[in-house]
RNA sequence: GGGUUGGUAGCUCAGUCGGUAGAGCAGCGGCCUUUUAAGCCGUUGGUCCCGGGUUCGAGUCCCGGCCAACCCA
């Protein structure tokens, strides 16, 4: 055992009480001898805690529910602050008001527990709204002490393994997941005003598709085999164009096996979207409008500032549309010379290395310039930037560019020097689709998905799709530098 | 996987050269009927992440391990 993980918690193993602990379990049991219900069974509150606040007439009665957060203690009077989602109101009790033994109780009950209070509004001579009690009840009694009030809860360890503590003792990281909420609420919107139908597909597949990375493997007992978590959403939704839903979206959690990263969890959001009869140029649109919509509604403007822990402006992100677009090989000539594509590929390789690129030995040509462009082109791409035309061999579910068919009809967007969407003119030719699959699969058959092939054969209509990495969207919106701040339950390494 | 930094009271953190373990908040007791990081007085609370080693003596130095953050791969 490393150290203790769960605040105010005694040892599992050893069972050691915790006096704090002890004396809360001490005071439940004094509420029980005094006759009163620590859980209570049922309080309705007139209104949310910020809504009293703001809504404020002298004298108005209301009835609010929350948990104190803060205690003030003047003798024969007290103030508390009671904090719900929306916000906190203080709560004042008087001696006289309540009377001596429901005084006493109030005066014994501890931070985090949670109230139900009955009383008028009224304002202290400093202006502060609160409300003057006249009844209360206990709804929850807390066991064990909650973060400190002033300075947080810093541990990062604490804070992703108990989100609760970390959401309870810093407000900024509950508006950040808020406004998470917000976001996703706005894409799908925006998606349902274009027609789109959201639809979800299968999490556990026997042949996880539509990307190259490591599934996780898990097993289901009657049928007796194993299942694939699935590592994106692509193949699924494109059956559904064979089937005759022409705009569709699902927002889910893919699963890809490989490091934890600030940038990476081992499950994350993804959208994915694809329009019959579009193509790639279509979804460029959809992207830029989708971002600029979502930007606007929950963020307010187009302008996005990322700052430091002392509110330095470290990072600005103009998101004004129309953005930038840029082939990617001349996005690679501009970093790695004109004659990049021309010289030889030995020297391709010895030039991607002396400017700062690892080069692993096994690596195609295509790979080579691949790593530059990772490594040296898409840290740089802050502001939005379509990054269209990548080389074929990327990305075997695209269509051939007619202008180059060394390329393919995609487009990456970048921003915030990170990828944030791609999405592609799709393939819908099933003997050419098979035929990169199968280059792609490198001869284990097993790897393909051959249903997918066979719903193809069946015709799939020109579309363009996109997919959309909803964690790193938030990054880049909520200026957070790791995605484990925008993921509530973020994965670590089970204690 | 490698490197760096960190792990001390419920929380936030000090801890000097190796010499009896500290503060603030929280808790407990007392005073205080408009406070708001309330205030004042008193006070409880420690497997210094775990395991070895060096030493008369280790929170501190050395080795190994665990967990986390950051950087790199």
């Amino acid at each position: 055992m490393a150290r203790p993980c769960l605040i105010g918690a005694s040892d599992p193993v050893m069972d050691e009480p915790n006096p704090l602990i002890e004396q809360r379990k001490a005071k439940l049991a004094s509420l029980r001898a005094r006759g009163v219900n620590p859980f209570a069974n049922k309080f309705t509150p007139t209104e949310p805690c910020g809504a009293a606040r703001a809504n404020y007439v002298e004298g108005r009665a209301v009835a609010l529910a929350g948990r104190i957060t803060a205690q003030r203690d003047m003798g024969k009077s007290q103030f508390i602050d009671l904090q719900d989602q929306s916000g906190r109101i203080q709560a004042y009790a008087q001696k006289q008001a309540l009377g001596d033994e429901p005084f006493d109780i109030f005066k014994h009950l501890d931070l985090g527990d949670f109230i139900g209070a009955r009383g008028t509004l009224f304002t202290t001579k400093t202006g502060e709204v609160t409300v003057k009690l006249t009844a209360f009840v206990v709804l929850a009694k807390a066991l064990r002490p909650p973060p400190e009030k002033w300075h947080g809860l810093a541990d990062t360890e604490i804070r992703y393994r108990q989100r609760y503590l970390d959401l309870m003792a810093n407000d900024a990281v509950k508006q950040t997941f808020l406004l998470r909420s917000q976001i996703v609420r706005e894409i799908r919107n925006f998606l349902h005003d274009r027609g789109y139908v959201e639809v979800e597909t299968p999490m556990m597949q026997a042949i996880p598709g539509g990307a190259a990375a490591q599934p996780f493997v898990t097993h289901h007992n009657a049928l007796g085999c194993n299942f694939y978590l699935r590592i994106a959403l692509e193949l699924y939704l494109k059956r559904l164009l064979v089937g005759g839903l022409d705009r569709v979206f699902e927002i889910g959690r893919n699963f890809r096996n490989e490091g934890l990263s600030r940038k990476h969890n081992p499950e994350f959001t993804m959208l994915e979207a694809y329009q019959a009869y579009g193509d790639y140029e279509a979804m460029m649109e959809l992207v830029q409008a989708m971002i600029c919509h979502v930007a606007q509604k929950v963020m307010g403007t187009h302008r996005i500032e990322h700052k430091d822990a002392a509110g330095k402006v470290i990072k600005s992100i103009d998101l004004t549309p129309p953005w930038r677009r840029v082939k990617y090989k001349d996005l690679v000539r501009e970093r790695a010379g004109a004659d990049w594509f021309d010289i030889a590929l030995a020297e391709r390789r010895q030039r991607a290395v002396s400017l700062g690129a690892e080069i692993g030995k096994e690596y195609e040509d295509f790979e080579v310039t691949q790593a530059v462009f990772e490594k040296l082109i898409e840290p740089t791409l802050i502001h939005p930037t379509f990054v269209t035309h990548a080389p074929k061999e990327l990305i075997p579910l695209a269509k051939l560019s007619p202008d180059d068919p060394t390329t393919v009809e995609v487009f990456e967007c970048c921003i915030n020097g990170q990828e944030i969407a791609p999405a592609y003119s799709e393939q819908n030719d099933p003997l050419e689709q098979r035929e990169r699959l199968e280059h792609q699969a490198g001869g284990e058959r097993q790897k393909l998905d051959e249903d997918f092939l066979v719903a193809l054969e069946h015709g799939m209509p020109p579309a363009g799709g996109m997919g959309m990495g909803i964690d790193r969207l938030c990054m880049m919106l909520l200026g957070q530098e790791s995605i484990r701040d925008v993921i509530l339950f973020p994965q670590l390494r089970p204690k």
